[in-house]
This record gives structure tokens, sequence and C-alpha cells, in this order.
DNA sequence: TTCCAGGGGTAGA
DNA sequence: TCTACCCATGGA
């Protein structure tokens, strides 16, 4: 027996769901399952007390409702707990209380690109722990994005929790899960490469609490000192810990990869070598914004 | 077959 | 702080 919940969840005004799915590649990342056509993505999730339901999280029909709806289906029963829990998951990852009247501010102020943005956009989704998005960031260096989604798709698949045998969607595997595990069994289940102790040393930092990353949600650490501790994980370095604190919603710093290199030779320095610190001062001017000035532009590129 | 990807760790200078 | 070298894996 299947039980079902619709619940309901107020979003601000501007709040835009097309553009926050589709802001990076993180919705179609396992176990998220991005439907574009109808503007929705579901994922199975575990519900407290070792519980497990998928949500399916879509945009209201009428726009202006302020909205979005999120339908929950579970072999056991949904309860009221559950609902407050899911909500809290869903404000989360759509970032519904990060406040972005400045960042639109500039973009009105800057126009070109961005002026798109200034009704509202600009929330880039995100998982519902940081041990997921923390894997993911890891998951995505030194490697193209098909073996991004390869890997995680294999982690899901080896070590996520069904929401029913008769169904093959899994949850991501939270730490304790993997902290558990064998190097050995680990790696001959899921193809991480040299990335898979990383991946593991994490999740047994964090188990065994030696990592408390709850602690970066707090808005009065400072980011530098965020920034310490993510450098400090083995796996991360300047690149991921950029990613990370977006992540975060601190985006002060750009994260400089292949696709910045690429993006900057071809926008701003005529397909030529470039000096790095030339080309982060372009976004300068967009103070703490300077993340998401660079990606929007970089994605509507 | 070789190169390298939404880089990072480590050793040695 | 900077550089060279190494790292697993699979797509191109």
């Amino acid at each position: 027996m299947t039980h079902i919940a619709h619940l309901s969840l107020p979003t601000p005004p501007d709040f835009d769901l097309a553009s926050t799915l589709s802001s990076h590649g993180w919705v179609v990342l396992s176990p998220n399952v991005y439907n574009k056509e109808i503007n929705s993505f579901s994922r199975v999730e575990a519900l407290p007390g070792g519980r497990v339901a998928r949500l399916t999280v879509s945009s209201s029909t009428r726009s202006s409702q302020n909205k979005v709806n999120i339908a929950v289906e579970s072999p056991s029963e949904i309860l009221s707990s559950d609902k407050k829990y899911i909500k809290e998951q869903a404000r989360h990852i759509l970032r519904l209380d990060e406040e972005y009247s400045e960042f639109h501010d500039l973009c009105r102020e800057k126009g070109g690109v961005w002026a798109g943005l200034a009704c509202g956009k600009g929330r880039m989704l995100r998982s519902p722990s940081l041990f997921e998005d923390l894997v993911k960031v890891i998951c995505t260096t030194n490697i193209q994005w098909g073996g991004t989604r390869r890997m995680l798709a294999e982690l899901v698949n080896a070590f996520g929790t069904h929401v029913s045998p008769q169904q093959g969607e899994r949850t991501f595997p939270d730490a304790h899960t993997l902290a558990a595990l064998d190097e050995a069994l680990f790696s001959s289940r899921v193809r991480l490469g040299y990335r898979g102790k990383f991946v593991l040393g994490l999740a047994k930092d964090l188990a065994e609490g030696r990592l408390d990353a709850g602690r970066w949600l707090d808005p009065h650490m400072p980011t530098g000192e965020i920034k310490k501790q993510l450098l400090a994980i083995k796996g991360i370095g300047s690149y991921a810990a950029a990613s990370m604190l977006m992540l975060l919603g601190r985006y002060e710093d750009i994260p400089v990869d292949t696709v910045f290199r690429e993006f900057m030779a071809e926008k701003y320095f005529q397909g030529k070598e470039f000096d790095l610190e030339s080309a982060l001062s372009i976004y300068a001017k967009w103070g703490k914004w300077k993340y998401l000035a660079y990606w929007f532009e970089m994605i509507d590129a």
C-alpha cells in the first residue's frame, strides 16, 4: 500500500522554480530525477526513523499563487512530523530563505545578460544534506560531466535505500552508511577512482564527529573560517571550496576550472591565454555576488 | 593509442 | 608560495 500526501510550500513572490532547477547540473545528479517538460523533479528521501518516501516538487499551475507543491509517496504512513521535515528539506533545497534583493538590484543596474535575473532568479538548486553536496562537488573534480553522473548513479544504486523493493529508486546514502563500509568493498561497488578514499574519509569524519558541517549554515560564521575548514578536507581544493561556498549561499569566490577558463578566454580574451588575476578582477565590482554574476553570465552565453 | 576532464595531494624548492 | 608529478576512470 502506498500512502500519499500533497504538501504546499509558500515561496517568496519572486521565486522561480524553473530557473532554480535549470540553474546548474545538480537537478540531473542521482538521486534527483528531472522532468523538464513539466518543470518538476523528484527524488527518494529518507525520513526520520529509517522510513523512505519519494518526493516530487513542482510549481503551482497558477504562478500567482506563490507556492510550490510537494507530492509525497511512501510505503509507510506519512506523519505530520514527516510533513514538517519534508518542508524544511525543501526550503533548504530551493533556498527559500535566502535574500537576493541586493543581487537583483545589481543585476538591474548592470543590465545586459543580468537584467533577466532581476525578476527573482539566482537561486541555485542544492541537496538536502551538506554531505550529499560535498560528495557531489568532489565528484565534479577532474572528470567530465558524464563521469560525474555515472559515479553518483553508481553510489546511489550501490548504497542508497529503496523506496520499496519493487522500485529501483534509492536515497542518497548518508555518511554513517558509507563510514561503516570497508574501502575495498566500496571501491569494488562504486568506481570513483582516486576520489573513493576522499569520499569515505569524509563520511568517517562526519559520522565520527571530527567534522561538524552543520556549523557552516550559521549565518554568523565568517566565510573565511568556513573556507578554511573546507580546504582542510581531503579532496576539496580551491575550485571545490568555491563550489561548496556557493551551495552554502556565499558567493564571494569563483570556482576556477576548465569551464571558467574556456568561458573567460572566449568572452573576454579573444580566445587567447590570460592572466587569472585579470580574469577574476572582471567580477570584482559584484562584491559578494561574484559567483552568481559569473555563473549566470556563463550559462546565458 | 593518447589525451584529459566542472582538480587536488604531496614533496621539494 | 610555486612547481612538478602523480592520481583512477572513461569518453573522445
